[in-house]
DNA sequence: CCCGATCCTTGACCCAGATCAATCCGGACC
DNA sequence: GGTCCGGATTGATCTGGGTCAAGGATCGGG
């Protein structure tokens, strides 16, 4: 898949398989053809820094295919992500110059780009552009502020349990089976990842994940696939009720 | 100030003390006009929810005076303040039909309303309101993932650091005074309301502030007043360098 | 002026998670 | 097969901040 991607770097717009979720999700096809004209396709390996902080933004666009991390750094090298980008979530912020925080390629990737000046003369004559935008930052800031909750208040269990909840979540959506009953996905972090994420050491993080399957929470097939036989109960262990609700 | 906008309601916008920062910042004299038409002012007193997590939301405004928070709470009671709204602040997510968190005053307040509907349909046909919106959103998910670098990562002693040069810069920018070589302001929130912003227990935070008032970072007047004689001195208290960056 | 309410401070103790330090695994490569 | 090597696990110990508990300051109201 991400192989057919690389090679073929002039896949059509209609053909993406991030078409309905991305940017552009709204756009007729005369708006589609305007980013047609502009977009072009880049790959990244896993480890790759896409964006260094600081460093001027020459282009912005959404993720197609694998998984990028936000990250802040203080000096003395503590780390803590601020952002997961997965397939069809957008990198960069029209109107500022330079970017804010690394992104880091966790797996490899492809990014479909628009240079940044010609994407922001076009989005201000396409309303439809601007209008998903807005919607998809509305989304991600509410996806902040859940965190927020995560990283003040709740413990170090409760904080593997609300990951990988949000992990397998995500991974039902994107394979549209719904996470009835069980889930069952592969970790796309490191244990070091999961702890950037969370605010914790790695060392804790491993702890957890054992706890939680010695405790038959979850289930490991190798280092990195997890089997949820009981959505639920990792929703309870997460602090949230089955609904998603706060618990 | 508060007492006059709560008896004279019919503040004209282009009086209004957060003409050109709010949603309406962008808007010229005509698309003025149409906010005039929906809108209305409302006040609260300290204290008062405006909204509670879950409900309808039937309106969506901005903050003219006063501050609230935005909190989200599990049912054990443990609470995390997610957002901290000030004068010009947006409050309510268009396209949404219930209210995500709490929102508190702490303060006295007024508020500019509108309704959701009108506001909404009002949206889609002038995109200075939908533009100004995004950039305010992105500037409010920028802020909220430097929160989460506090939350996750810095200690206890940082934690207040960095909250009161917070407010130190925000109070210096509303008053347009720069924070060369020191400031002074009113902190706006109990003990008890910083906890729940930097995911702290109160008495952790009243031990923090009495260290930072005994090492010379602060100077407190009363209960609520603070001078901090050195801004960089605090900054790097807060685990960033004098120019913002982290450090 | 006193009373009560609310907020704040300070102390003593404890524990979840950090830190330091060995291993242990599993896959790539010779 | 052996040998690296980058994760991951697990153990022992330490400590920052939580918890529990006892006052203290400030302020509005009678």
């Amino acid at each position: 898949m991400l192989k057919t991607l690389s090679h073929d770097l002039s896949l059509q717009c209609g053909d993406c398989p991030i078409r309905h979720r991305a940017v552009c999700a709204r756009c007729d096809t005369d708006e589609l053809q305007l980013l047609e004209d502009i977009k072009y396709y880049r790959s990244y390996e896993a480890g790759q820094t896409l964006v260094w902080s600081g460093d001027r933004m020459e282009f912005v666009g959404s993720v197609v295919t694998g998984i990028a991390t936000l990250t802040q750094t203080m000096e003395d090298g503590r780390t803590q992500m601020v952002g997961l980008l997965l397939p069809s979530d957008f990198v960069g912020r029209p109107g500022r110059e330079t970017a804010a925080y690394n992104v880091v390629a966790t797996t490899d990737m492809v990014m479909c780009c628009f240079r940044k000046k010609p994407f922001e003369t076009l989005m201000t004559r396409t309303p439809h552009i601007a209008h998903r935008l807005l919607e998809m930052t509305l989304d991600e800031l509410d996806a902040a502020r859940e965190w927020m909750l995560v990283l003040g208040r709740k413990t170090a269990r409760e904080k593997i349990a609300s990951l990988l909840s949000i992990l397998g979540r995500r991974d039902a959506a994107l394979r549209l089976t719904g996470t009835g009953d069980g889930a069952s996905f592969e970790l796309p972090l490191t244990r070091e990842a999961m702890a950037d994420y969370l605010g914790l050491t790695l060392e804790t993080v491993s702890r957890q994940v054992s706890a939680l399957k010695r405790d038959g929470v979850i289930v490991l097939s190798g280092k990195r696939g997890v089997t949820v036989p009981d959505f639920n109960r990792l929703l309870g262990e997460a602090g949230e009720d089955s609904d998603g609700r706060l618990a």
